[in-house]
RNA sequence: GCCCCCAUCGUCUAGAGGACUAGGACUCAGGCCUUUCAAGCCUGCAACAGGGGUUCGAAUCCCCUUGGGGGUACCA
C-alpha cells in the first residue's frame, strides 16, 4: 500500500502525509520549506522554478514558505537583485510567509545579519574537532591546485593546516595571521545521505574535501550558513538545484558533525538551454543563432502572463496531469507531490509557453486585457497610457486581437497603424492596396464604391459595414476577399490586420475616408 | 582526469514487469472553415540510446557501454 504519498485519492487535506510520516502534525509542526536565493543578479527560471515548488509544497502542507537572502560573497553582491528577486516571486504570485521584509519568528532571514551565528557554530565544530582553522595563502592554495593539475592529480585542499601541530598554531594567531575555518572530513569511511528523487547516495569521504567554512572576512560559506540556518529555522524539506548534489555529502557531514538531524533533501534537476545541451544560463544567451529568454523579468517584460508563465512552469520536472494541460493554481496545490518531481534536466519548451501563454490571453476578459495591455503599448507606441486607457479604439480592437496574440509584446503590431495620421500610412507595397484576383482599375472602383458606402451606412459599426459591403461584393459579383481586402490595405497600410470592420469602425467615418482616398491618389498616380 | 547524477517522439511528459499496436501536449505537415492573419475542428509525421542478463513475459529490475548533465573556489 502505498498511502503514504501525498498524492492518493480522497485524503483529507489537513493530514498529508509524508514517508508515513504526518508532516502536519510532525515534531515542530509544520512543513517549512525556504528559498535561498544568493543576491548577485537577476532571478533565473531556474531559481524560479524553485521557489514555486516550494511554494507548492508549503501551500499543499499548509506549512511555511520562507524567504532568505544567503548574501554571503560580498564581491558578488548586488543590492538591487533584492528588490528585482522579490518581484519576480510576487509576479508569479509566490508570496512568504517568512522573510527579510516582513520579518518573522526566526528573524534574522539576512545572513549577513547573522554572522556571529555562524561564527559561534564554527567555534562548536572546532571545540569539537570537526574543524580547524587554515592559515594557507591564496597563493600557496592557486600553486597547490596548478601542481595538483600538472600531476594530473583531483585538486583540493591537502590539509596542511588540519596536521599543524598546536604550538604553530598558537604562533600564529599571535602573529595575527588570517585564517578561515576548515571543515575536518573523516580520512575514511564513506557518507551516505538520501535524495528524496534519488534514494541513498553513497560517497568515499576520501573524495570529499576540507572545504572552507568560515572565510577570512569572517562571513560563512554556503556550507556553514545555509546549514545553521536551516536546522535553527527549522527547515524540514531542503529543494535546491542539482547542482548542490555534489557537495550534499558535505552537508551531511555538517549535520552529524553538530549532532541535528538531516532535513529532506531534494535536488531539483537543473533547466537545459533550448538546445538541450548545458545548464540554463543566468545571462542572456544564443542557441543556434536565437536569442532565448532565461530571467524572470524578461518573461514579464515579453509579455507573459503570470498564471501561464505559473501553469508553465509547474509542468517542467512535474506533471500535473498528462491528460490536462492548463489548470489553475489551486489544482495545482491540491496535486502536487514532491515525490512525483522527475529527476531528470529539462530544456524549457518555449514554444508550448507561447501556446499557454495565448490561451491565457483569450481567457481574459476584455477589460482585463486592456489593463494588462497598458503598459506595453504605451511605451511601444509612444503614448500615455492615461490617454490610452480612454481611448475608445481600445474597447472595439482589442476583443478582436485577444485570440491573435501570444504575448503582450505583440499587440502593438496589430494596432499601430490606428495611432497614425492618414498621410502617415505607407504603402510600400504597391500589391497592398491590390484585391486578390482583382486589377488596378478594379481596386479604384471598389474602393470608390467602397468609400460611398461608409459615407452613408448608419450606424457606422462593424456589423452595418460588413453587411453593406457584403452586399456590395455579391452585387458586383466579386468574391469577398478581393472586395475587402483593398481596404484593408488603405486604412492600415498591411497585408495582416485586425478584422476589416472593427477595424474601421474603430477608426471612425472621417478617418477612415481619409485613408482611402489617399490610398485611391496612390493608386491613380 | 576524478566523483556524482540522469536517459521514452524535435521539445515537455504519461508509464510502478502482462491493460503498449508505447498515451497526451507543443511544434511541424496536410485538410476543413474563412475577410487577411489568427482561432476552431479533423488527419498525419514522430520515441523506449546500444548491448548483455533476470523472467513464462522488460520501456519498467540488474550489469556494461555510450551519450548528456552537474561538481571539482576564502561563489552560491
Amino acid at each position: 500500500m502505498v498511502g503514504y504519498l501525498a498524492r492518493s485519492q480522497g485524503e483529507d487535506e489537513r493530514s498529508v502525509l509524508f514517508r508515513g510520516i504526518d508532516m502536519t502534525q510532525h515534531g515542530e509542526g509544520a512543513v517549512r520549506v525556504r528559498f535561498a536565493p544568493s543576491p548577485t543578479g537577476h532571478l533565473h527560471l531556474g531559481g524560479l522554478r524553485t521557489a514555486l515548488f516550494d511554494w507548492l509544497w508549503a501551500r499543499k502542507t499548509e506549512g511555511q514558505f520562507i524567504l532568505r537572502i544567503e548574501d554571503t560573497d560580498r564581491k558578488r553582491y548586488d543590492a538591487d537583485s533584492v528588490t528585482s528577486l522579490m518581484q519576480g516571486l510576487r509576479w508569479l504570485g509566490l508570496e512568504w510567509d517568512e522573510g527579510p521584509d516582513i520579518g518573522g519568528p526566526y528573524a534574522s532571514y539576512v545572513q549577513t545579519e547573522r554572522r556571529e551565528i555562524y561564527q559561534k557554530y564554527a567555534q562548536k565544530l572546532i571545540d569539537r574537532g570537526h574543524a580547524y582553522r587554515c592559515y594557507c595563502t591564496s597563493e600557496r592554495l592557486e600553486a597547490m591546485r596548478a601542481e595538483q593539475r600538472r600531476n594530473k592529480r583531483p585538486t583540493g585542499y591537502d590539509r596542511h593546516c588540519r596536521r599543524l601541530a598546536d604550538a604553530m598554531r598558537t604562533r600564529r594567531e599571535a602573529e595575527g595571521i588570517p585564517s578561515v575555518v576548515r571543515f575536518a572530513v573523516p580520512e575514511a569511511g564513506v557518507t551516505v545521505f538520501t535524495d528524496l528523487l534519488r534514494g541513498d547516495i553513497q560517497v568515499d569521504n576520501r573524495q570529499l574535501r576540507d572545504e572552507v567554512l568560515l572565510k577570512a572576512d569572517g562571513l560563512p560559506t554556503y556550507h556553514l550558513a545555509a546549514m545553521v540556518d536551516d536546522f535553527l529555522m527549522n527547515i524540514t524539506h531542503i529543494l535546491r538545484g542539482e547542482e548542490w548534489l555534489a557537495t550534499a555529502p558535505l552537508h551531511k557531514l555538517i549535520y552529524d558533525a553538530f549532532g541535528w538531524e538531516m532535513p529532506v533533501l531534494v535536488h531539483l534537476p537543473v533547466i537545459l538551454d533550448p538546445s538541450g545541451k548545458g545548464k540554463m544560463s543566468k545571462r542572456k544567451r544564443t542557441v543556434a543563432g536565437k536569442e532565448y529568454l532565461a530571467l524572470a523579468h524578461e518573461f514579464r517584460d515579453a509579455g507573459y502572463l503570470p498564471d501561464a508563465m505559473f501553469n508553465f512552469l509547474v509542468n517542467v520536472g512535474w506533471n500535473f496531469d498528462p491528460d490536462q494541460e492548463v489548470f489553475g493554481r489551486e489544482e495545482a496545490i491540491e496535486r502536487f507531490c514532491l515525490e512525483d518531481i522527475n529527476p531528470s534536466a529539462a530544456a524549457l519548451p518555449y514554444e508550448k509557453l507561447d501556446w499557454l501563454n495565448s490561451l491565457y490571453i483569450r481567457a481574459l476578459p476584455a477589460s482585463e486585457l486592456k489593463k494588462a495591455l497598458l503598459p506595453f503599448l504605451s511605451r511601444q507606441l509612444q503614448l500615455s497610457e492615461d490617454e490610452l486607457e480612454t481611448d475608445r479604439k481600445l474597447d472595439i480592437l482589442i476583443p478582436v486581437i485577444q485570440e491573435r496574440i501570444k504575448r503582450l509584446d505583440e499587440a502593438a503590431e496589430w494596432l499601430d497603424w490606428a495611432y497614425l495620421d492618414a498621410d502617415e500610412i505607407s504603402y510600400s507595397d504597391p500589391k497592398l492596396l491590390i484585391g486578390r484576383k482583382l486589377n488596378a482599375a478594379q481596386s479604384i472602383e471598389i474602393l470608390r464604391v467602397g468609400a460611398s458606402l461608409l459615407e452613408e451606412v448608419d450606424p457606422f459599426a462593424a456589423e452595418t459595414i460588413h453587411q453593406a459591403f457584403r452586399q456590395k461584393a455579391e452585387a458586383l459579383g466579386v468574391k469577398a476577399g478581393g472586395f475587402f481586402g483593398p481596404f484593408r490595405g488603405a486604412i492600415t497600410g498591411k497585408k495582416v490586420s485586425p478584422p476589416l470592420f472593427e477595424s474601421i469602425e474603430a477608426l471612425g467615418r472621417q478617418e477612415t475616408l481619409r485613408r482611402i482616398e489617399r490610398a485611391l491618389r496612390e493608386l491613380e498616380g
